[in-house]
Formats: structure tokens, C-alpha cells, sequence
DNA sequence: GTCATTAGGTTGATAAAGACAACAAATGAT
DNA sequence: ATCATTTGTTGTCTTTATCAACCTAATGAC
């Protein structure tokens, strides 16, 4: 069966992807001034929003979960550590490794990020029913949970 | 104002449209020597598949389309211009505007391109079925299409 | 018509993000 | 003990992104 969808789709997901992406980011950076206070730009955003669902957590999951290098991960913990956003401790087990937490200033910055993503999200999903984001997310978590 | 799907889902969607963007990414810059052999990158590519599907485009179009600066935009079309990829040319009708379109080469880039998008896409897809692939497919074009 | 305003593109300067190799330290395997 | 791996950090370089200034063509007011 399958007629293979691998007949090029007329619009390629990956572009649409890109446009959600790019999107969002603009959407925020348009909106950063009212709730980026720290100023810990997208990327940073993506780090403690990140972590607050896997948290406390090492650097090496970290950088699994959000597939970003992990030079760029010890460097954007950097920047959050001296903003005081996030807490580095030394693994018990492990000598190597790192383990990361969020500080109580850095729960309240990752509420901020949240509402204000939903909120951007949200609009960018209005042409959808209620239903189909539900479905749109449900799709996209099967897809990538890890 | 919306029964509020602001229950927050456990994974916020913005976080998996960043995974999903990253994975394609990291997959196509894993694969980029084969296939990227004008070396684009990613946002040239982005570029020149963009134009693929509205060809011949005015360059604040592709910006809205691809919703990157202009000022980029310019820029990446400019490298593009000198691989021999695309062409510049003024409209007839305003002398503002400059209408650019593929080469026969850069269109052999982007059949190139795509090839190897769709390829990485139906691999990260794989925990989808078919027809959820076609539902998240339509879904994203719902919401993005122009 | 003239003049101000807007829209489309380009350029410049600066910042952020990403890529990649080299490295030290801790661990694990043998 | 030795050697290979894993974890995280640092250095360096390239790519993208951001933002303002600027030029030219078009538009609209008058």
C-alpha cells in the first residue's frame, strides 16, 4: 500500500518545520523585551525549559535531549550559572559528571519562557481547531519523545 | 479564549518543533558532504528549496515565505547568485523589486536537496505510521501555507 | 508638478550560535 | 598498570542573526 509518500509532498515538511521554528523565534524575540528579563535568549530559553522537565540532570542529557553541541551547552550553562538561573554540582556516582538544577530565580524565569511559548504557539496554531493541535502535538511528541 | 489547551502539555510543542528541526539538522549535516556539493548550508538550502516552490519570486516574498531577515536573505542570495545557483533580475513592473529565479544547475541542486530532506524526514518519522505522517504533514500545512 | 512618505533592497557593524578539534580528568576494561 | 572511553571544558573559526543606516523607486497628498 503504501503509496510511498516519498512522492515528494508538493510543500516539504521540512520547510514547514523551519517556518514553525523561525516563527516562533520571531514571535519571541518580538516579544523578549516584556519577558526575557535575564536576557537568556532563545537558545538559553531552550536550555532551562529543557531542564525543567528533566530536572536535575547532566550535561551529556542534556545535550541528548536538545541536541545541541556540547561545547555550546557547557557555554549557554555558563552564562545561565552567572545569572544565577542554574546550579552545577559534581555527581556523587561519577566524578565526571555534572549535574545541573534549576535555582528558585530560574523556576520563575522558566514560567515566564513557558507562558509566554504557549502563548506564541498558540497564536501561530490559530488556523487550527482545538482538536487538530491536540493532534498536531500528540503527533509530534510521538515522533520525538525520547 | 479558548479552553485553554494552556494546561501545559507535558512537553511544551515549541521544545519538539526544536528537536525536530535540530534532528533534521544534525542528520542533513551529517550527510552534507554527499549531497551539498555547492555547499549552500542549511540556510541556503532552505533558500533554494523555498524558491523551488514559487519560482520566480521577489526577494520580500522569500522573506515572508521563509521568514528570515532580509537583510540575510540578500546575502544568502547573493553566495547563491555567485555558485551560479540563481539569477537576478529586475521586474518590469517595479523597479524596486528584483525577481530571482533558479539556474538550471541550481535547480539540480534543489532535486538534490530534497531528496535528501525527504529522506531524513521519513527517518525521523518512523515512529509514525503512514497516515500519521500524512496527518502531521497536512496539519503543519494548514497552519504555515502563505 | 513638488514634497514627504513608504516599500524594496543593500550594506555595515556587531552579536549570537554552531562546528570541530584538542584536552584533562574520571572511569572501565583487561 | 595500561589503554581506551566517557564527560566536560576550552580554543578557534565559520555561519547565522540582528539592527540600524542608507539608497532608490514608487506612492500619495497637496
Amino acid at each position: 500500500m503504501s503509496t510511498k509518500s516519498d512522492a515528494t509532498p508538493d510543500i516539504e515538511v521540512g520547510q514547514l518545520v523551519d517556518r514553525f521554528m523561525r516563527s516562533i523565534h520571531a514571535d519571541l524575540g518580538r516579544k523578549a523585551p516584556v519577558f526575557d528579563k535575564e536576557r537568556v535568549g532563545p537558545a538559553g530559553g531552550m536550555v532551562l525549559m529543557a531542564l525543567a522537565d528533566q530536572e536535575p540532570t547532566a550535561i551529556h542529557e542534556l545535550v541528548r535531549t536538545i541536541a545541541r553541541d556540547k561545547a555550546q551547552v557547557t557555554r549557554l550553562l555558563q552564562t545561565l550559572g552567572i545569572k544565577g538561573l542554574v546550579e552545577k554540582s559534581q555527581s556523587p556516582d561519577d566524578g565526571r559528571v555534572c549535574v545541573i538544577q534549576l535555582t528558585p530565580t530560574g523556576r520563575e524565569t522558566v514560567a515566564r519562557l513557558r507562558y509566554a511559548l504557549a502563548e506564541t504557539i498558540d497564536d501561530l496554531l490559530s488556523p487550527l481547531s482545538g482538536q487538530e493541535r491536540d493532534t498536531l502535538k500528540a503527533l509530534l511528541a510521538k515522533a520525538f519523545e525520547k
